[in-house]
Order: structure tokens, then C-alpha cells, then sequence
DNA sequence: TTAGTAATACGAAACAATTCGTAAATAAAA
DNA sequence: TTTTATTTACGAATTGTTTCGTATTACTAA
């Protein structure tokens, strides 16, 4: 499958998608800047990173001036589901139910959040 | 932190934890067969990746006997809970229910396990 | 005892991800 | 125009993971 890409993003390239599909267009100055509020990182790294993205089609970018402006490809709903798949499969032998639970017992989780789930889970049932 | 090895199994690692987890103890021979029923994989792969595991204090093994007999030390709980805040962070901006809902909505879950979150919830909220 | 089988140990090759230095191009400022 | 700063491009070093070939050791059966 050619769109094997598209899902399977390492951690560096999971961050900086994760900046671009909030902010929308990005220059390679700005993911920088935000990036590194969390950790050090030069700047040519993040380039490189970003032109391998590119390469790989996970984002598609606007190089009509100088600076390029970059924006996401890979679907932020495509890669979400993908990555919890691979985990489910991964690390809980398959069943989402034990995923949600570990999900949901140490993350705070606020009473709207959980409301919010089990309307979800009322709709599932309906189906 | 010396515990993050224990935290932070590779994709190999995280296949034979699993098999371990559910086993108990197991030879090289037998997570080799169990690996082999999804992919192909030669043999002393297997037994190097797991001797590697020995080395970060992911298992334990007894070499009493010729044949080994291996452990997971790596609690499954903890492992679990790791991946899961890594993942929430990583791809979901933190938020524990969108991941929780993407877990639902796409890995077909059975109607017992719905319950069984329900009712999970619904502990959640007495505390 | 000898041949064959199955196990471990070890090292190195292959591959992928990350990091960064440096050069070249472009634009802006002096 | 000349200098300075910013950006991209490129290549190479580093690190970590996976894979496997080969040697050695121990056990089993002929």
C-alpha cells in the first residue's frame, strides 16, 4: 500500500504534524519556535525533518517565495485511528475495551469528558 | 530515571512482552513459534532481541539449564499505562477521551465490552 | 563414541531516525 | 553596493533497532 506513509509517522514527525494540522499553514520557522518550548532542537533539524516529511508526502508545502510555507497532508483522523490500531494490536491484545480503561483510569479525565463517552457509548449501542 | 527502559519497549519488544505477559515463562523456542504464526522471523532474531531485552531489565531468565527460561520483569500495567499517556500526548493534544472515542469507533468492540466500560464509568464517577 | 540436533553467544551488516555542520541562495539593511 | 541575516539544500556522523551468519557448547540418538 503506497498510502503506508500517510499513517506511520515517527515521534519527531508526529509533533510537528500534530502543530500543523492546529495551526494550519506553517513556516519552518514557526514549528521551530513552537517545538522548542518543549525541548532543544536546532534549527536545521527541524528543516530536515520537515523536507523529509515532504519526501515521504505527509506534508505538502508552498515554495513560490523564499521561505516555504508548509501544511499538512496525512489526515489527523486517518493517522489517530491508525495509531490506536497499531496500539490496541500492539499492547492490549487487541481489545479496545482494556485500551479505554487504562485510558480513562490514569489520565484526569474531567465529568464532561466522561459524560461526553458515555453518550458516545449510548449512540454505539443503537447501532 | 533508570525505570524508563522499562517504559519504553521497541515494536519487537512490545510483541515478545506480550507473549510473555500472557505465558508466564517461555523458552526462546516457544515465543519464537508463537512470533512466527504472524510473521516470518529467523530464529536467532528472536533470541537476540530477547537477549537484548535481558540487558535493558525488560525480562529475567533462568539459565540454570541449558535451555533458558524466560520472564517479563516489565510489568504490563505500567507498560501500558505508559503507551497510552505517550499516545494521549503525542497524537491527541492530551485530550484522553478523543483517543477513548477514536479507540470505539473504529476497532469493533463487542456489546459485553461496552458494558463492561459503562460500568466502568459509571465507578469513575463515585469517587 | 560419534554424528546430528538444538541451544546460546557474539559480532557485524543493513536499515532507519535524528542531529547538525557547512555551503549556496536570497533578501533585507547599512 | 557591500554586509548581515535568514533560509534552503545537502551530506555525513551518530544512535538505535533489527536481522542474520557463524562459532561454540550441550544434549540426544544411532
Amino acid at each position: 500500500m503506497s498510502s503506508d506513509n500517510l499513517t506511520k509517522p515517527t515521534e519527531s514527525e508526529l509533533e510537528i504534524l500534530q502543530i500543523l494540522w492546529e495551526k494550519g499553514n506553517c513556516t519552518v520557522r514557526e514549528v521551530h519556535e513552537i517545538l522548542t518550548q518543549n525541548k532543544e532542537a536546532g534549527y536545521t533539524t527541524t528543516l530536515k525533518i520537515m523536507q523529509i516529511m515532504h519526501e515521504k508526502g505527509l506534508v505538502k508545502r508552498d515554495t513560490s517565495s523564499k521561505t516555504h510555507i508548509y501544511s499538512a497532508l496525512a489526515s489527523q483522523q486517518k493517522t489517530q485511528q491508525h495509531l490506536v490500531s497499531r496500539l490496541i494490536d500492539n499492547a492490549f491484545s487487541g481489545s479496545a475495551a482494556r485500551l479505554v480503561m487504562q485510558a480513562l483510569g490514569n489520565h484526569t479525565s474531567s465529568k464532561d469528558e466522561i459524560e461526553e463517552i458515555k453518550k458516545y457509548l449510548n449512540e454505539l449501542d443503537n447501532k
